[in-house]
Formats: C-alpha cells, structure tokens, sequence
DNA sequence: TCTTGATATGTTGTACACAATACAGAATTT
DNA sequence: AAATTCTGTATTGTGTACAACATATCAAGA
C-alpha cells in the first residue's frame, strides 16, 4: 500500500494500484451510502463498461470487496451485496467498540495544529448536516470524520481493522435506521455535540478522552438502534 | 464464508470456493513456515502449474494474500513474500496483545468436554514438540494452537482479525529468532508451561484467565525477541 | 390444474493470447 | 574505461472467448 516515484511537479499517469484504489473506493462507497443496497445485484460487465476497461481488473476488486464481506458472488448468479442481521451487526460493533478505545492508547499520535483547524471546520461542517442534510450528506459526513479521527493513531494495523469494521456496519447502521424510522435529525444532533466534546478532549490534549467519548457514542448508538427495532 | 449444500453422505465435488480456500491456506502456509522467505518471488505460472489450473485463480489468491499484506506484486518485475522491520512488526503486536484478551471478553464460548479433550491432547503433543522438534515441527503445531484457541470467543469478525494479524507476525518472529539465534528449545518449553496454566484456567472455566495468560505470553516472547535482537 | 422436463438466457469462473513493464547484459559511444 | 543506449527475456496486467452453472420460461403430459 505505499507508493513510490510520487513526483507531484511531474503528475505520473495513475499505476494499477491507483485505478485499482479508486474503483475499489468508489464501489465500496456505493454500496455504503446504500446506492446499492443488501441483495442488489452488481453486473461486472456493467461496471466494467463504466469505468471505462474490462472485467479482469474489476473483478480484483470485487473479489477484495468480497474478503471484506461487502459483497458475494455465486457462480451463474451475480455478485450480490451482502446483508446483515442484529446477531452479526451486534458482534462487529462490540468489537468496534473495543478498538476504538485502543485509538487513544496505541500508538497514539497527538494533533498538531493543523489537524485541530481540519477537525474544527469539521465541527462547523456539522452544523450545517443538521440543518439541511439527508440520509446521504449525514454518511458521507460521518465517514469523512471517522477517517480524520483515525489519524489519531499511528498503528497501521489498527486503522486497517477499523476501516474495514466500519464499513461493514455503517451502512446496515443506516438501512436499519431508516427501516425503523429512527430520528436521523436526532441522531445528527447527537453526532454534533459528540464532535464538540470529541473537540474539547482535544484541545487539552486528552487522546484518551476523546477514544473513550467516541467509544461510548458507538455504543450509545447501537443502543438506540437496537430499542427502537424492538 | 459460508457454506451450504453440505451433504456430508454425498461427498460433493469441491466449489470454487473450496478450491480458493485450499490453494490460500497452502500458499499461506508455506510463507508462514518460511518456504517462501521474505523476498522470495513466487512465480504464477509455477504455481498454476502445481495446482493444476491457470494462471487466472491462483492470481484471485495472490491477491487475497497482497490484500493481507504477505504478498506484494509489481509489474513486470514479479510476486514477492514482504518482509517487516522490528518496528512494524511491534505495532501489530502491540495489538495482538489487546486483541488476544477480548477473546475471553467478547462473546466468550465456554469449552464443552470435547474442547478439553482436544486441548489436553495439545498440550501432552507439546511435550513431544519439546523432545524431537524442528523449528518447522514447532510453528506447525503453534499455528495448530492458535487456531484451536480462537475457539474459544464466537465473535466472528475478532476471530478473523487476529487470524489476519497472526499470520502477519508469526513468520517474521520465526525468522527473526532463528537469525538471532533465540533459543528455540527455551521457547518451546516456555510454550508448554503457557498451555499448562491455560488448561488450568480453562478447567476453572475461567475464560478471562486463559485470555490474560495468552497475553502475557504473547507479551513476553516478543520481550525476548528484542533483547535477543539488540 | 399441477408437475415435470427441456430449453433459452444471463451470470460468474477459467484459460489463454497479448500488452505493458522492469531489468540484466551486450553493444555502442564518448 | 566509463557511461549510455539498445535489446532480449521474464514477469505481471488486461482483454476476450468460452466453459460451468443457475434460473426463469415454456411446453407437454398426467
């Protein structure tokens, strides 16, 4: 996963590993934000013709995508997006739980100044979320949080984990909250007044603080989910 | 990973899946056990060849095994085993040591009798590892130990994660300590005490406790890696 | 009407030919 | 002699044809 010959002054035309990144990014954001959602059908040739080659490449990354648990494919069927009951869903977020207090303890990796202005425009991003955003604008967002708060740790292993545990339950998260009629206006408040404490821990320093604050929100939320399907 | 259709009466031809599965557990092992040493550079049309089959699926499980970071591939040029510096190889024991104690934490599974008849079988097995073993014969039956133990939580996603993250380290630590001439007889017999006190704390049926003495373990021998290596 | 079988169709899996790339070593030039 | 260019060779990446497979549709028969 590390590049090299990165010369930003001579813009190198994207190698295998970059198209690859980007298709796999691009699909796995799909299927997050429920553009395609649990049970539909992907059609290598389909996206093949999209992203402009053939099903060779697209099926590396279909097939990584599959290791990840995002999707599934049978022989003569299709490639389908994989679903999720409360059982499974409630394993992942019980380890997630776990290792997103671990964020503030491995390898942790203090904010500098410039990660602070990042995370307080993101606070201010959220404000805005709460008032005109969608189901959509909300995941995009809460992904693009999650991804700078990871940052605050150095431990690459421990990303890689949470990366892909978070992928497989922020969109069932989401499904199921729109399944159940969940308060998403709610949940968004919630969301901006974790962000504040979250910045708060910060701003003193408090790593730890802010993984254990993140750490009960996740539960919290899970929480909600879980009464509110009853 | 599931698998239906299982008639065990009516032996079914292996799936797709089957064979994947076989050919990534054999390759996986060959590099755990240093037949394929870090830098090696492994050769898909030798491979296909000894698998009987193409190229084609024998690259679907290269890059599994580039996707959990055994692997590396480049154009032109070839598959390599990857290698890791002591530092690396520190963070992702640091989280092996967090993650082995969830096992007794998160969503724990009390060993019935036949667990116990199979671990005590292990760890009289040890014994012999202690009286004739190779370094081969002795990662062998760790790896088997590993994997009996991770029977031990139901929680899915934990037990692939320190799967993953297991084989990442155990090669290395096993090149490592041959290199610096660690030695190897030490080691096992400080295994065999390790299974001792988990047997014990398993009869207690005290689940944590089997957990902490792993970690410990786990803890320790990496300890003796670094000083060894200094 | 229901069952059963055949068939047509669409999908993923596999094999193979070829393109793109990297690198070593010879050949050439300075 | 040193540096450089050229060229041969081996390897992975891509495109494509075809095989293997599952399923829906339809027809025939009980």
């Amino acid at each position: 996963m590390t590049y090299q010959n990165e010369t930003p002054h001579d813009p190198v035309q994207p190698t295998v590993r970059d198209r690859h990144a980007v298709m796999h990014g691009e699909i796995r954001q799909r299927i997050c934000l429920l553009e395609y959602p649990p049970g539909m059908r992907l059609s290598e040739a389909a996206l093949a013709e999209e992203f402009g080659t053939s099903r060779t490449p697209i099926r590396r990354v279909l097939a990584r995508l599959e290791d990840e648990g995002l999707v599934q494919s049978h022989h003569g069927v299709g490639t389908i997006v994989t679903d999720s009951d409360i059982a499974e869903l409630a394993q992942v977020y019980r380890l997630r739980i776990e290792l997103t207090e671990l964020v503030g303890r491995l390898d942790p990796e203090p904010p500098n100044e410039k990660f602070m202005l990042r995370f307080d425009s993101l606070v201010q991003r959220s404000a805005k979320v709460i008032a005109t955003g969608t189901p959509h604008d909300f995941t995009r967002f809460d992904m693009e949080v999650f991804q700078v708060l990871l940052e605050l740790t150095s431990n690459i292993p421990l990303r890689q984990t949470m990366e892909r545990l978070y992928f497989q339950t922020k969109r069932i998260w989401l499904k199921t909250a729109i399944e159940a009629q969940l308060d998403l206006d709610e949940e968004v408040r919630i969301f901006h007044q974790e962000l504040e404490a979250i910045q708060l821990a910060l701003r003193s320093g408090d790593l730890n603080a802010a993984a254990h604050i993140q750490r009960a929100h996740i539960s919290m939320s899970f929480q909600r989910l879980q009464q509110q399907n009853i």
